[in-house]
DNA sequence: AGTCATTGCACCATCGATTGTGCAAAAAAG
DNA sequence: CTTTTTTGCACAATCGATGGTGCAATGACT
């Protein structure tokens, strides 16, 4: 840090100090230099120096130039939950592992807001962008398209850009087995005592919603559609929803299957409102894993996706040459109650 | 959408279509246009134009001029956890209504990481740092300073930038308190009865401890040294905490304040490893709140930390002309076991 | 008509990098 | 000692926007 001044260095800077133009010094800093021939010795100086000023480029300037700059996005509805916030740890690190820069944002599950956020991604000259769990994949396709952004759909897919998303339909499938298999433990169910909450008009809860009806058809015999009570994602709906339930029965359901853990909120707002009662013959199943949520009181049966997998497969095809708008599913895995999963966190390393 | 062409609309290319010189029209489309004393008619002419092309400003080259990207980070540790994802929320809420753009990242608690990242945001001339739970606040700090980035500390402080922090020492009082008095519903307590795990060797740590310690002595006489469990931020660390308490005692301490959710799902790893025993009688005091973390099958106080109202401080001090290294105190609240409390989450509207 | 102020805009250097091209000097070949 | 090849680098245009400066045209005023 032999620097005393107050900018930041630039080429021009080391270019004076070196003696060396400036295109030969930002060649070495950028390390194509032997592919133009610049005697090792040159190299060596000016890497000295700006080592010594506490180079780093300006990426602003270079991706201006070369319009890349190294940025690869996410964009995500919500950051506070623990799936999306899961899958931001994961794209991050693998990101990172590419040797480019993460830029995590989310959009609100608004369409309006989702290509304004996109929009503003482009005028960054963003390389490649992760459209994760977006209201209109397919607005935003436009969007990257019309910049000729490379773009990939994780978790709810689009018709016109490539999409990774997790099995729901198997998914659901698995977790509405589980949840009837544990309450027939307590006795016969019928099909009355089952019900699901949460989901709205998106290829996730249709696809989870079709999963849960066939399993319960086909077990329970029956699949009234009273039992399907969609609440959109919102915590206060699904609350809203149970408390409808508990007043015209006295009880909840003795089995539901919700679908996600922001439903899941709802129902411990409900939760909230009747201190007084346990409710600790429920069984639960949520469409979407939480360390916390699969050690409630009740039995909870949870559905893992696997974000990790998908960033993976995404990078996979953004790589790949043609793009077709193919649909990928991942299997996610099942997760019985009172379950502790380890996470990204178990990479940190932890110094005393 | 007029546009046909693949690459975007540059002023250049507004200029050919409208007659007017490139910086008639970046000022036009910058706002700048009265102050540059352009035609109405010469403006309104090149914003229709600008519209119908789907114009948008590269803000990298305006970034390159101006030296201002509009660009604010927020530096965490980590982003799935609760404490963390919701600031996160609360930072893009905030960095939106301001008309800047959030750029979130995580550095694992890695010093080397933390200032090897903030390097990475330098060079892409963010206008301004949030600095969240690092590890070595000054060390990164230093960097800021050499590149004249303004930042603020939040959650731990540093002792050279300004710092806006939870009053740990107040709510590791309020915990500590809150769940003495809960388990002495349950008959006496002694001071063998009530444990601290987690915590490592950070000020917060330091802080909740001492909040701790000193409640601990005052109600109940003594503050045995063997009651502090340190075990850092690592669930797997603290399981095994947890886990040799158990091995040695038969059972888990009869009260117990955690440190952090992350220490918690220490707690939860614990448990898995314990499936028929319920461990109904505990006590537990988390500082962090989690909304599933609230209703476990025993009574969890918690610990609310203002995340918003650090990310509102924070800017003020950004906004202030003279930045003082003082640290800040943000009040946080204590949530009663079973408790669901909004979040940022609310703020969505949802459409069916 | 001549002077001066105002309006409306164009010109151009600049931010910090990248990259195609050209050209000396040194080395190799003849 | 030429001619050719190779080495090593400098030059200059460029990416898209910004903002200081200058200048013609118009209007106001004596």
């Amino acid at each position: 840090m032999t620097d005393i001044g107050k900018k930041k260095a630039t080429i021009y800077d080391l270019s004076m100090l070196s003696g060396a133009s400036p295109s030969t010094v930002s060649a070495v800093l950028n390390g194509s230099w032997r592919k133009r021939r610049i005697k090792e010795a040159t190299a060596q100086l000016i890497q000295k120096l700006a080592n010594e000023h506490g180079y780093t480029a300006n990426l602003q300037a270079r991706g201006l130039r070369s319009s890349r700059s190294g940025l690869v996005g996410l964009l995500l509805p919500v950051h506070d939950n623990r799936y999306f916030s899961s899958m931001a740890q994961s794209f991050e690190a693998q990101v990172r592992s590419r040797g480019q820069c993460p830029l995590v944002v989310s959009a609100c599950r608004d369409p309006e807001e989702e290509r304004k956020v996109v929009e503003t991604l482009i005028s960054y000259s963003i390389d490649e962008l992760f459209i994760a769990g977006a209201t209109d994949p397919d607005g935003v396709h436009k969007v990257c398209e019309k910049a000729g952004l490379k773009h990939v759909n994780i978790d709810l897919p689009g018709t016109l850009a490539p999409s990774i998303i997790s099995d729901n339909h198997e998914g659901a499938r698995m977790l509405t087995q589980a949840i009837i298999e544990r309450a027939q433990e307590d006795g016969p169910l019928s099909p009355d005592d089952l019900y699901l909450f949460g989901g709205r008009n998106d290829h996730a809860s249709h696809e989870r919603i079709r999963g849960f009806r066939d399993v319960k058809r086909a077990v329970l015999g029956a699949d009234p559609d009273i039992c399907i009570q969609p609440t959109g994602y919102s915590p206060a709906m699904t609350a809203r929803a149970f408390e409808a339930f508990y007043e015209g029965h006295g009880k909840l359901p003795r089995a539901f299957f919700v679908n996600s853990s922001i439903n899941l909120e709802g129902l411990m707002r409900f939760l909230a409102l009747h201190p007084h009662e346990t409710f600790a013959d429920i069984i639960v199943g949520c469409y979407d894993y939480d360390p916390f949520g699969s050690f409630l009181p009740f039995p909870v049966f949870m559905i893992r996706q696997d974000s990790e997998t998908m960033i993976t497969k995404g990078f996979a095809i953004l790589d790949a040459d043609r793009r077709p708008p193919i649909t990928h599913l991942v299997r996610p895995t099942l997760v019985p109650p009172r379950t502790a999963l380890t996470g990204p966190l178990d990479a940190l390393k932890d110094i005393e």
